[in-house]
DNA sequence: ACAGGTCCCTACC
DNA sequence: GGTAGGGACCTGT
């Protein structure tokens, strides 16, 4: 049993999963050009508390003051994969890790392909920020899209000057 | 076996 | 000195 809602914050769409625990399963993002912030979708009553819950903690995020979108979740995956997820929140805003350094963190020096992998398939991004990890020579890749990574990292490093 | 959001060395220009 | 190509390196399925 999950649920789904769909949230509009300038210039994102945020598309959410959770379960009857209120537990957020899954995040993705998209573009959406609509100035005026909203929920667009959701698909029960009581979704509401779970969309202000999580509308909080976006909006915490969104001005800065927590580091990631720090809301109630369900994490699932291998002891290793949580290890360098978790690593994730370590890294401050306007501050990026390469895909390397994140390998050497978790020991395991030179296996930072697999690093990338990981990365690839996290369910949810920015409550675990992986758009902070960057390649050694260019920014990397994004699985919710290469431009939406840019504007995260434009938009984190603008605040710090 | 194989894939993957990499890295680094090499060989060219 | 910039860049294109290829081999090596790790874990989870």
């Amino acid at each position: 049993m999950s649920f789904k809602a769909i949230l509009s914050v300038f210039p994102l769409k945020f598309y959410l999963i959770w379960d009857q625990e209120g537990n957020l399963l899954k995040l993705n993002l998209a573009w959406d050009f609509n100035l005026v912030s909203q929920v667009i979708f959701y698909d029960n009553e009581k979704a509401q508390k779970f969309c202000k819950a999580f509308w909080e903690a976006l909006w915490s995020y969104w001005n800065f003051k927590t580091p990631f979108i720090n809301v109630k979740h369900r994490l699932i995956g291998t002891e290793l994969e949580k290890k360098v997820l978790l690593g994730l929140r370590e890294i401050k805003i306007g501050k990026v890790k390469r895909y390397k350094d994140l390998a050497e963190e978790v020991g395991i020096s030179k296996g930072y392909r697999w690093i990338g992998k990981i990365l690839a398939k996290n369910p949810l991004p920015l409550v675990y920020p992986c758009h902070r990890v960057i390649g050694s020579k260019n920014l990397g890749g994004y699985s919710q899209g290469f431009l939406i990574k840019q504007f995260l990292l434009y938009r984190e490093l603008e605040i710090i000057r």
